[in-house]
DNA sequence: AATCATCTACGAAGATTTTCGTTGACGGCT
DNA sequence: AGCCGTCAACGAAAATCTTCGTAGATGATT
């Protein structure tokens, strides 16, 4: 069996809210994505078929209204596709791309104090 | 136009040996995929001429064999994906992005120290 | 100049992704 | 029982991505 393949781009708008609400009907993700953009009931759940073919959601069909989950955490998916962008775009240096993403000043204070908390930790593991 | 369409899979190895080789023509790209995967002279010829019209690649038409080159840099794509797994995968938090990069590969002592370095520039331009 | 190798252009096939319409099933309501 | 709304399944169209074969042009070699 394949692991987990990588989430397409529309793909991961659906994992997104299977993160964010846990489980859910077709409709529910549907609720959420047609208020964000414009997208039909049957696109979602063809979606889900084709993930749950994938392997990426899991299936509960006990009732008639099928619930869908996330077979991966939202924390497993992001290593692997920082895992697939680190080879595909950055030779593998993890350094150049902990930089990149500190370039683009998206992180607010807080977070820098936190990234610099961890950078404390890594250090402190270190001696 | 368009600024820079998202690069594919297949794209951004072409996009690779450029960055590594600097402009260059079809063979040599094609010399370097080669060896890495099997593939034809004309599959990367298609895809550079495909890439020269999405803007991605700029053309040297002067000789018979034209000189290809990335249209933008290794940093500046790199900061773009990284965008867009940002907001796709990571709801917008480089903490976490960051946080997962970290915890991949463990870094170096010095590069550790990079990247404080980088903290404080950071933090700098905030203030 | 005839031949040969190399190049670009073109088109098209195959694969994958994204989208949705239609159909038939199921359950609740009257 | 008959109607109505919701659901999953299916197929298929449209879009995009990936691959390469073939054709015609160009320059080098003999």
């Amino acid at each position: 069996m394949t692991p987990s393949p990588k989430p397409t781009d529309a793909e991961l708008a659906i994992l997104r809210v299977l993160w964010e609400r846990g489980p859910s009907t077709v409709r529910q993700v549907f609720e959420v994505l047609a208020s964000e953009r414009e997208l039909g009931y049957t696109t979602v759940l063809k979606m889900l078929q084709i993930m749950h073919e994938k392997g990426l959601v899991a299936r509960d069909v006990t009732d008639r209204t099928h619930v869908f989950s996330a077979r991966e955490s939202q924390v497993q998916t992001q290593r692997h596709l920082l895992d697939d962008l680190l080879d595909k775009a950055f030779g593998g240096s993890s350094l150049s791309l902990v930089m990149q993403a500190l370039a683009t000043r998206r992180a607010s204070r807080e977070e820098l104090a936190e990234i610099r908390k961890l950078l404390d930790q890594a250090e402190g593991g270190k001696r």
